[in-house]
DNA sequence: TTGACACTGTAACATTTGTTACTGTGAGAG
DNA sequence: CTCTCACAGTAACAAATGTTACAGTGTCAA
């Protein structure tokens, strides 16, 4: 585990630390799509990205769905620590969007080492800051942008979080997470493949101008 | 100061602490109005609200607003804190929505007493997670909401953060905080009116069931 | 008092997005 | 091979929101 860590927090945190992760902290290892966090339960420890990309949504009442950001490697999830200091429920959904690797460390050290380590302050409010970031990109996405362009910059970031810029989702499955319909999706896919920016495949679509 | 700091801080920090801030804080009064923080802006010193409400707003690049949400006393700023920790310019602009009463804090103690006093830390990162519900709130309603009720959802917030069941606003300043047209927002708040829900006057509104 | 102007109401129309319905096609199961 | 079914394309229509234009009215300053 030490090298992992080291690789990818290595820069962030002083010595005694990564040894302190690395002795109470647990590797997982979780297959694309399946759900790291459901909405309402309860966390007890926080997760540091090794590899792979999180998909981050929320759902409102009627269970339609939207996707708020993605996590990547070297970076942790700010609403699992919010909710692990506010003692409340889970109010997003987490979804392994790649095959992922985290490292899980128990609530009470990421309390314990606030005081106890800067690199650790630094680290968990830089977390907040850029989950802020990500929150409001999102706002402003939903907000300022229309449809076509929110579904450009969604298989944008899609082909940026994986790593690939062919996009294995059907019209459908993209159309859950814009919260929108499929025949919309459909739609606008043929408009973009008619502009050259993308060519549609059966259950893939690829990206020609990044 | 230490009375009002006491009033609305007092149950949250012990002695010690409250008499750090009374030390180094600075009390601030705005005027309803009166911009607090720009877009662009760097921040030194963050915020404790003591009185009044203040308006987190959100521009695009074409200067189209989008307003966020109201924090109220015993609350403070998290993307201030998010932004002095970052050492980066202010992504929100921040409005008067009454008269405030405010203690600014130097970014240095917020930092050093984060390690120091446990309550600051608690407090700090609760501010942070009552920040990220507000943003998620924020989201929902742009996203899951219809106009109609993103409109008195607006109103009823606002009634709440001013205390007031008249809303003094005109229907162009109504549609700039919520980023649409004044046409749009008088034929809602007209079919509001024909409810019940309203009444409509020049300059101000009425809001019959909170 | 009067003129200017901001505020409000409303109609008519355009655009964007959502819905329903139907078709064709490819892939996998039997 | 053929049947089934999810997937994709498209038309026609509905609803929500945005735009333009204009009229009436209250307020304030000259």
């Amino acid at each position: 585990m030490i090298d992992e860590l080291r690789q990818n927090y290595g820069y962030l945190f002083e010595d005694e630390l990564l040894k302190e992760i690395e002795a109470v902290g647990v590797v997982k290892e979780l297959e694309a799509n399946v759900t790291l966090i459901e909405i309402g339960n309860y966390i007890r420890s926080i997760p540091l990205l090794i590899e792979g990309a999180i998909k981050i949504l929320r759902e409102d009442d009627d269970g339609d769905e939207l996707v708020l950001y993605y996590i990547e490697r070297g970076d942790t999830c700010a609403m699992t620590l919010s909710c692990c200091v506010g003692q409340t429920k889970s109010e997003i959904r987490a979804i392994a969007e790649t095959d992922v690797k985290l490292i899980m460390i128990p609530v009470q050290k990421m309390s314990e080492w606030l005081g106890k380590y800067k690199s650790w302050q630094n680290f968990i409010l830089q977390s907040y800051h850029n989950r802020m970031l990500e929150m409001l990109e999102a706002i402003d996405t939903i907000a300022f942008l229309r449809m076509d362009d929110r579904l450009l910059k969604y298989l944008r970031d899609k082909a940026m979080v994986t790593h690939d810029d062919q996009i294995n989702a059907t019209h459908k499955q993209i159309s859950e997470d814009l919260h929108t319909s499929r025949v919309v999706i459909s739609r606008l896919l043929k408009k973009l493949e008619n502009e050259g920016k993308i060519t549609l495949h059966r259950n893939h679509i690829k990206i020609l101008e990044l």
